[in-house]
DNA sequence: CTGAAAGCGCTTACAG
DNA sequence: CTGAAAGCGCTTACAG
């Protein structure tokens, strides 16, 4: 019964009233005290003492109450197509770094894929009063982020940037990523080499793409006679599904550049279930280096993204939109690098064929 | 110049005032209107005439502004050690997706693993107002947790218990996990079984090991004759220098039973290192089952635990403190199971030994 | 340099 | 069933 009295769930914390009854001054007078960008409005001795009461009391601003009056909520929401790929988390880990020492949180939505639903978690993020939005889920044309430009949110993309550059963007440089993959695989003496790609929709499943048609292109090969075929998501499964199609369709080529470890770790499955070896048989590149990949069996060869330096990017890209920054509204590209295993080696002459696991790294021949 | 009129930075969005005027009803009932559970106080025809306009205006709730009014926030937070490991954000996955059902959302702060900085994330989730907190990173005996329950804000922990149980958690049967090791290895013939643990200081550290004690004195090992190493971290690092000191210290043994996939894969080099083969001289037993062990060399043999379902009761159990439903505050525990590949066989007699990774299921002979 | 007041947008006892 | 008012806790022009 005597415990009904208590209205409030959560033992009632000190609030501003408190410190400034205890410091003797008004509120608005303890509020300047306590910000450091309107201390200086305040004597000094004053600013003392409702400092040392706040301590004292344990006083803590309600974030919740400022963002109300202030319209800044220091909330980042962002939006990640997946959160249990290692990518998007390492990308997460990035963001979350660089808001933090921002003064930033962030809210994380994890969205199935549905489209709608993802203008629904916006508008959700919206009424949480998010101060800006980063997105990892863009397609290369993105509905959500017409509806961001339309609600005047600031965003930025991450990983994946649109068709039409509407918002800033740190990405890799995906059509980079797809030349060193072509060169190291033309340096080993392929000539067959086959392109296992991405979603279409998605920008780092298009640019990979382009760049290994441009890549090849380098090495003088036609664009129309290319090998390629599209997995139609980003997983091992697809990959083997894909990967199996290109393999029998084409089984002359030496060799598969991927456009991401999951897929070529798909076709592996398929190599081998088509009784073929990798890399004595076919030489398999992939794209990310995510974790574990360096100790899957054969190793796999692959092209490294930073991907939480793409994360810290975005984050600071974002910071300059909530801040107005002068200066050119840009994205930031990230340059990948190579890292050689064991997935490939030289193409079979024939029957004959050399494990090279410690092949030395590719130098581009078309430079 | 024009320009500097308009005031708020983001397009004024409509408000609740705003579909009242429309309505021509006072803003209490457009508010009553608007909330299915205070619309039955308001008449039909007024209630449907409110929604219309609401609707038709692109009304959204300021859940900011009714937080404050009513003390919830329908937020979450959620402290994870390390975004980045597969395993939490398999967990994270898992909260989100039951969060989301029950329209709450979540922070996702980061932990670098510093105490203080813990304590000072937990002030500025609070100052969010946050309705309630998931904790990933729980030691044996965990200073947040004592901060939480002073401040009377409802925790549930993950993955991670305290010694005492002042919080209700989610959590693998963890010794359960380590008795389904043993009794496989000791299935497959192994007699000189170690353990390599985790952290002491974590409740999964502590549990595997004690399970492993347990397991073994059932199949009649003497407690104080087993051979168990400790790593500092669950890294590949730490299981690296743990699983060479304990191969060096103890060349005798034939099989080790760690207390995570990580450890278990720095075993992998260690054991490499030193000469040696897995399965062929050396069985290896993981902890947690994390994606990609399946396709590593060999094949890890681990314990499958349920991290996705660990954070979808975590959630429903902090829907229960928030909700202070009625019933025995409880844990919940889930049972793991034994994941057999190729890193564990039967032990080597003297020279010769067979791969066996279709070794079938053991069947607990303690039992 | 300090105080008194208004207001961010909402919800909810309190009257009628 | 509806309206008028208070108030969640803060910040910030406005006076003095």
């Amino acid at each position: 019964m005597a415990k009904d009295i208590q209205a409030r769930p959560a033992s009632r914390s000190v609030t501003l009233k408190d410190v400034a009854a205890a410091a003797h001054v008004h509120v608005s007078t303890a509020s300047r005290a306590l910000n450091p960008a309107t201390r200086n409005m305040v004597a000094h001795d004053v600013a003392e003492r409702v400092i040392t009461c706040a301590h004292s009391l344990g006083y803590r601003v309600d974030a919740l109450a400022a963002s109300l009056r202030t319209g800044r909520s220091m909330l980042v929401g962002v939006l990640v197509p997946d959160i249990t790929n290692p990518l998007f988390s390492l990308i997460l880990g990035g963001i979350n770094e660089s808001l933090h020492a921002h003064g930033y949180y962030t809210i994380v939505a994890d969205v199935g894929g549905e489209q709608q639903n993802q203008i629904d978690l916006v508008e959700a993020l919206i009424a949480r009063r998010v101060d800006g939005l980063i997105l990892a889920t863009a397609h290369r044309n993105d509905p959500v982020v017409c509806h961001c430009l339309e609600r005047n949110v600031p965003i930025v993309l991450v990983n994946r940037s649109e068709s039409t550059q509407r918002a800033p963007a740190a990405v890799s440089d995906d059509m980079l990523g797809m030349k060193l993959s072509v060169d190291h695989l033309v340096d080993l003496g392929h000539r067959r080499i086959a392109h296992l790609g991405g979603p279409q929709n998605i920008s780092t499943g298009y640019l990979r793409r382009l760049g290994f048609e441009m890549a090849m292109e380098n090495h003088g090969f036609d664009r129309a006679d290319l090998t390629i075929e599209t997995a139609h998501a980003y997983t091992r499964q697809a990959g083997h599904v894909a990967g199996r199609a290109l393999l029998q369709r084409h089984p002359d080529i030496t060799a598969i550049a991927t456009a991401n470890d999951l897929l070529a770790l798909g076709v592996y499955s398929a190599v081998e279930e088509l009784g073929r070896h990798c890399p004595g048989n076919i030489s398999v590149v992939g794209h990310n280096d995510m974790p574990l990949v360096d100790m899957v069996q054969p190793s796999l060869t692959t092209v490294r993204i930073g991907h939480r330096e793409m994360g810290i990017e975005a984050a600071k890209l974002l910071m300059r939109e909530l801040r107005q920054e002068p200066g050119a509204r840009h994205n930031v590209v990230l340059a990948p690098s190579l890292v050689t295993r064991s997935s490939t080696a030289k193409p079979a002459p024939g029957e004959s064929w050399v494990l090279r696991p410690d092949a030395t790294p590719a130098t581009s021949p078309a430079g």
